[in-house]
DNA sequence: GTAGTGATTTTCT
DNA sequence: GAAAATCACTACA
């Protein structure tokens, strides 16, 4: 699958912040073994090293927190509550702990796959809702943890094209303690005149 | 429609 | 031992 070269590693060579923004609309891609799995992306949020919200806010490096001291580009998905993953993709210079933690996704391809998934669920908008929602729906596993989005043979990466956006949304973050006056969450509710929520 | 709560395990104190 | 970047179910309006 080809990329565009407006989709390339430098994307996430940049403020957290900025990032988060901008992949507003931009499909998630995931060549699952029953198909390919899209969806456009639909809310995002930023975490940065200084914010006491991340998993990477005392600086120090652990196992886990690994991957999002390095290299642009690369996944970070971890586990939460004893049941859910969450997706992020890395972001800024190697050396700086920040991801952008991928909120909700609106399903696009394969999605038959995706109620397969989650069997309980008949509405679309609400196949992938939720941070934990569209990892079950899209069937990614966590063995994808670390991977690089750009590698040749990745079976997950974003598509070229974005969606356009007829509003993005900025609100507080929900879920953590500390840091969640910071609004650094952004939610579209379209895309070219077609409802999300 | 909203509000409250249990599930379940990794990670850090 | 407690908290955690969550979700789905139940009760009630």
């Amino acid at each position: 699958m080809p990329y565009d070269k407006t989709m390339n590693r430098s994307f996430f060579d940049n403020e957290t912040l900025e990032v988060a923004r901008r992949l507003i609309g931009y499909p998630l891609i995931y060549e699952g073994p029953d198909g390919i799995v899209s969806g456009i992306i639909s809310e995002t949020e930023a975490y940065t090293q200084e914010d006491p919200a991340c998993h990477t806010y005392n600086g120090r490096q652990t196992k886990r927190n690994t991957v999002m001291f390095g290299p642009p580009g690369h996944l970070y998905i971890y586990f939460i509550y004893g049941m859910y993953h969450c997706l992020n993709i890395v972001t800024e210079r190697e050396g700086r702990g920040c991801a952008v933690l991928i909120r909700a996704v609106q399903p696009l391809e394969g999605i038959d796959i995706m109620k397969k998934n989650r069997p309980k669920i008949k509405k679309h908008s609400e196949l992938a809702n939720g941070p934990g929602k569209l990892v079950l729906a899209m069937g990614i596993p966590s063995s994808l943890n670390e991977q690089d989005l750009f590698a040749k043979k990745s079976l997950i990466y974003l598509g070229a094209v974005p969606y356009k956006a007829t509003e993005i949304n900025v609100a507080t973050r929900v879920g953590i303690a500390k840091g969640s006056e910071f609004p650094w969450r952004f939610i579209a509710t379209r895309f070219n005149n077609e409802e999300v929520v």
